[in-house]
DNA sequence: AAATAATTTAGACATTCGCTTAATTATCTA
DNA sequence: TAGATAATTAAGCGAATGTCTAAATTATTT
């Protein structure tokens, strides 16, 4: 749980996850997008994996990472608790007729 | 942006948010919840107020707390730009007829 | 007007964080 | 197998964070 806050409260990691959302990419690719050194985005890298939210696949010379929805649920979870509260925008349903 | 996911990353402002789930509290009866001075916990909840995570009310010699839903729907929002990858549960809906 | 109560502000300290450069591990290719 | 490429691990440093105690502020009561 930690974890996941954590991961989530550096800028960096956050524009790593939006990034990711266009689908998988290797580490290099990932730190090409960001003015900053490779092992800086390589420990982010890590932060978000111990946070489950991301994953890591090696392919090869290189390692593929992309999101992991286990962790963004849990997150949810938390989110959740507080609807008793208040009443979040619910996304649009269309019916077809 | 940053400052809510900053409030949101401490455990014991997480478990402000949750206590004030069950209605506003004045500051005192905040700080009894938790094993730590006063001051401490009135830093908290600056933290939480900068972030609109909660608004503060002047009660005559007291200040009740209340979560504040604006600055949930912004974390609300950055959530749901994830649901283009992921499906989180739904709300059930039940249809009457 | 003085005493009491609720809360915040100020100052100090140890820990954690994010960044960099340098060294290391693993894989591919000529 | 030597050299190049992809990525991580290690070491070190300044800045930010969370906590405390003590002092200050604001409001109420007597």
């Amino acid at each position: 749980m930690d974890a996941k806050f954590k991961a989530i409260n550096d800028p960096t990691r956050r524009e790593i996850l939006q990034f990711l959302v266009n689908g998988p990419q290797n580490a290099g690719k990932i730190a090409e997008q960001f003015e900053m050194s490779k092992p800086s985005i390589s420990h982010h890298l890590d932060l978000l994996k111990q946070a489950k939210l991301i994953q890591a696949e090696k392919k090869g010379q290189f390692i593929e990472y992309k999101l992991d929805k286990s962790g963004f649920e849990v997150i949810h979870t938390w989110f959740q608790s507080f609807s008793k509260y208040f009443e979040f925008p619910k996304p649009k349903i269309r019916i077809e007729i």
